[in-house]
RNA sequence: GGAGACGUCGCAUAGUUCGGCCUAGUGCACCACCCUGCUAAGGUGGAGAACCCUUUAUUGGGUUCCGUGGGUUCAAAUCCCACCGUCUCCGCCA
């Protein structure tokens, strides 16, 4: 019913399915399988389809039949009906045999993505120079305390490990930030939304956060609800089961637009050790992210635009990055092709990710039943895109990549109207 | 937290009492055509979603869908159960 991949697409191009699960060193068998579930589960169909056709035409026959035969009519009904209650069931049960392996393919990676796992991304382009100090710089915790801008210990005294308070000017750069990307996502269309953070499992596993990841996920049992670690899952959960307004006779219409913004909470239950300095990976963020319905002709163009919005920020915070194109094996399983921007961070002496914009195609879209009408009138799932515009990690870079050697930091030109034209952080 | 009402194919509604004539009727909106020298009104027809078979086809046929999922029955929009949601009243907290 509700499989990911395009069931006529597996049908008839398994080799193209094969090649793409190939190229993320994913299961090849797994089409195979799929494939075969497939045709058990038409046969099954049809079976029970023409037993119900035949059982329709008898019930009438028992309602229009007189009083004395009526007896003996609804006698074979009986029999019928229990071969109709056996078909049915074994309809049912191929159906979701189907769809329990068709759910395990992932996402037909696009042309040109590079094979290989993590380490095999390319890069795309490196963007600024990066700095160099003619003193030790710091890094973003010593900065962040010396100006008290965020509070670790005590971050960690009330709330536990990667908790953090910001404080002073970190809680009001962490608000301009986020309304500097705000202001440039309402000028490219798109709707802001502030959107829940607490979601209900059907949410969560529609928007197929419940897979990989799924230890990575917060959860409260006692009202069966999970908190997410993203707003794209309300923002695909938005327009579950709708079918939207997109007009296919218009190929350059911008599609529907959405900038959600919330606070995200992440277990990171992989990982213990990592990442446990300062605020580079935390239980708890802001994110401004960007989310997309495209046509799905239009699918890599919004990826295209998506992209430039996030290095429109970066550029102009005067971050120093490169863009990666994220291998097949790395890309999660909605996910056609992904772009990563990493920030070069001076401390680290490293590039690290600050935004991620997968395309999803029609994938993501299927298994929330969001579709919209083609020119013949027909429906069709939409494509669905999201992309990070701004998080806390942002911080990071900002500050080591701004700092001078007495220790104060250089705000940004472009953050400064949001900091009531303020343009250095000193300690207070 | 307590009590109650409700959920019908875009919207609004009929149908649920007492299961079979529901192939879910009607109005509005929508599309095509007709008529009226514009507009409004009127007339005729069309028109929901998913899946399966068939086809060169957007062809023809079938099955399912009355919030969701189960159950009872030869037969369920209609009876039973659970869940989800909406609304009203009371209580509690902001």
């Amino acid at each position: 019913m509700d499989a990911v991949i395009d069931p006529v697409l597996l049908r008839e191009s398994p080799d193209l399915v094969k090649k793409s699960q190939r190229a993320r060193g994913s299961s090849v068998e797994l089409v195979d399988v799929a494939l075969a579930a497939d045709t058990e589960r038409r046969a099954a169909i049809l079976e029970f389809e023409n037993l119900r056709a035949e059982q329709n035409v008898f019930g009438k026959q028992v309602a229009a039949a007189p009083k004395d035969e009526k007896k003996a009519l609804v006698a074979q009904a009986q029999e019928l009906a229990g071969r109709v209650k056996a078909a049915s069931q074994r309809a049912t049960d191929a159906e979701n045999a189907f769809t329990e392996t068709a759910r395990q393919i992932q996402n037909i990676v696009i042309d040109g993505v590079p094979e290989g796992g993590e380490e095999n991304f390319v890069t795309l382009r490196e963007v600024g120079t990066k700095p160099v100090f003619d003193f030790e710089p710091r890094d973003h915790v010593e900065l962040g305390e010396s100006l008290k801008m965020f509070d670790l210990a005590r971050g960690a005294k009330v709330s536990g490990a990667r908790f953090y308070f910001l404080t002073g000017m970190g809680a009001r750069l962490e608000l301009a930030l986020m309304n500097l990307a705000l202001d440039r996502a309402l000028a490219a269309g798109f709707t802001p939304l502030i959107t829940p953070t607490l979601v209900r499992p059907e949410t969560m596993d529609g928007t197929g956060f419940l897979g990989e990841h799924a230890d990575e996920v917060y959860y409260l049992p006692a009202d069966d609800l999970f908190l997410t670690g993203t707003s794209e899952v309300a923002l695909a959960g938005y327009h579950m089961g709708e079918i939207l307004e997109l007009d296919p006779t218009a190929p350059d219409a911008p599609g529907l637009r959405y900038a959600g913004w919330s606070t995200c909470y992440r277990r990171e239950a992989g990982s213990h050790g990592k990442d446990t300095r300062g605020i580079l990976r935390v239980h708890q963020f802001n994110k401004l992210e960007m989310f997309s319905y495209v046509l799905p002709e239009n699918a890599e163009k919004e990826h295209a635009a998506l992209l430039s919005y996030q290095e429109g920020m970066l550029t102009d915070l005067g971050l120093t990055y490169r863009v990666i194109d994220v291998a097949a094996g790395d890309l999660g399983s909605s996910a056609a092709r992904k772009f990563d921007t990493e920030a070069w961070v001076p401390s680290q002496q490293t590039y690290r990710e600050l935004t991620s914009t997968s395309n999803c195609t029609t994938y993501q879209a299927r298994r929330l039943d969001t579709r919209y009408r083609t020119e013949s009138g027909k429906t069709a799932p939409v494509a669905t895109l999201n992309g990070t515009l701004a998080t806390t990690r942002w911080i990071v870079a900002l500050l080591e990549t701004h700092q001078q050697a007495d220790g104060t930091v250089v705000i940004p030109e472009v953050l400064r109207p949001y900091l009531g034209g303020l343009e250095l952080i000193e300690a207070p």
